[in-house]
DNA sequence: ACCACAGTATGGTCTGACCATATGGCAGGC
DNA sequence: GCCTGCCATATGGTCAGACCATACTGTGGT
């Protein structure tokens, strides 16, 4: 007996595409926009059959860097993009549904992200005129549905104003996989809620006013007062 | 003329297997290692070809939520999983490599997220066996490959006991996205730098010791040191 | 100029076949 | 009785070809 055999590698043929497809993208320099070759195209460059380059498309796709769209113009095919965001959404949608994380969990997680985001913002006397346009929306929304959709550009405004730009893909992420308990949260609380309406005015007020540590604190009891929990 | 037309939604015939399977995972309560039905019963079951089937299983192959093996056994076909960290690593490379994503946006987030678990672990007063051993595999590292795997191992460690873990999900994501960066900036420093080795050795003291105000300044010092940023 | 229609390139889907792999079970030898 | 080796079978992996839906492109008629 000899020592240990390191597990015989099975590429999959269209592991090997994606391959191919990934380093074409980079060696080629294309950006976003750009377009791949057709699928038979691709098939007769690297002799293999549609259906394997289809896979290997299909997960580009499921990781937002290409988008296909049928028709003959110079926009279709598979295009490159950028959506890291949807399949974050997924991600944690499905992880969260098949009992591999708890609903704390990314609660938690949401309120680190939003206590670094919020304090960045202050600290850069970010603009507060989305966060402004939120509010007013909120005020306006006539059922919990409405309103939440309100509140997640408002707090998604918050971490795009970090200035980071994958702060805010993932707490739009977060946002949408959660959006059925934060329904549930603004229905419980009522949606005219005098306290929520002066915790996201507190919130705004501390980034308008520069304050990092103020903006900090009141996510921070924001958070625990919607979601019922101790810091 | 009327009003605005919602366009069309042409729902592709994968996406409609895919919400089925997904609906199917959830209604039946299916758990981590049960298996689902094979491609062909599925295409059956559900009226489309086989085709589809596959495209639908490799979006959620993609996303870390099945594996899928060959063979005859109760182990084989499409079994559930729960490997969101793969998944989040691709997603992090490739919008990295499509120039999506900046290198330093990266870099804050990691630096955001280790501040906090390390603050979270001191709280906790978590175990630091695993960080000591990883402290003890860098010491013995003979190039930074080596040395980076360890460096990897250790902070891993800290944001797993953090007790959260999404954010050990996120880490691990993260490091194994940037592994060429780290890999570059020890071969700057040095392998043996005296000066990594006592930010590790602070760090793994402050958790140990339970001082997480001193445990988030010691992550952010030595993240600032090792990337040459600034606070 | 403009418009309508045929041509065509493209993704989306289905079918059937075959290959590769891994297990289960049976037959034969010890 | 037990082990060994081979065959049957179930499953994913791949390919080829066909057809459909879609959306642009060019052409010809008005």
């Amino acid at each position: 007996m000899a020592g240990n055999w390191a597990p015989v590698k099975r590429t999959r043929t269209f592991e090997e595409v994606l391959a191919r497809i990934e380093q074409r993208i980079v060696e080629d320099g294309l950006r976003v926009g750009d377009r791949l070759p057709g699928e038979r195209q691709l098939a007769e460059q690297l002799q293999v059959g549609r259906s394997s380059v289809r896979e290997a498309l299909r997960v580009l796709e499921t990781l937002g860097v290409v988008s296909s769209s049928a028709g003959r113009g110079p926009d279709a095919g598979a295009v490159l993009t950028s959506r890291p965001g949807t399949a974050l959404t997924d991600l944690l949608r499905l992880h969260l549904g098949l009992a591999g994380l708890e609903l704390s969990e990314i609660i938690e997680t949401r309120l680190m992200i939003e206590r670094f985001a919020a304090s960045r913002a202050a600290a850069l006397r970010a603009d507060t005129s989305a966060l402004d346009l939120a509010l007013a929306a909120m005020d306006a929304a006539r059922d919990a549905a409405e309103f939440v959709e309100h509140d997640i550009a408002f707090h998604c405004a918050i971490a795009d104003a970090s200035g980071n730009r994958l702060i805010g893909v993932i707490m739009r992420s977060i946002r949408d996989s959660v959006r059925p308990h934060a329904v549930a949260a603004v229905e419980r609380l009522g949606v005219g809620s005098a306290r929520l309406r002066a915790e996201h005015q507190l919130i705004r007020d501390a980034i308008a006013s520069g304050d990092a540590a103020a903006a900090a604190t009141a996510v921070s009891e924001h958070l625990a007062h919607t979601y019922d929990l101790e810091l």
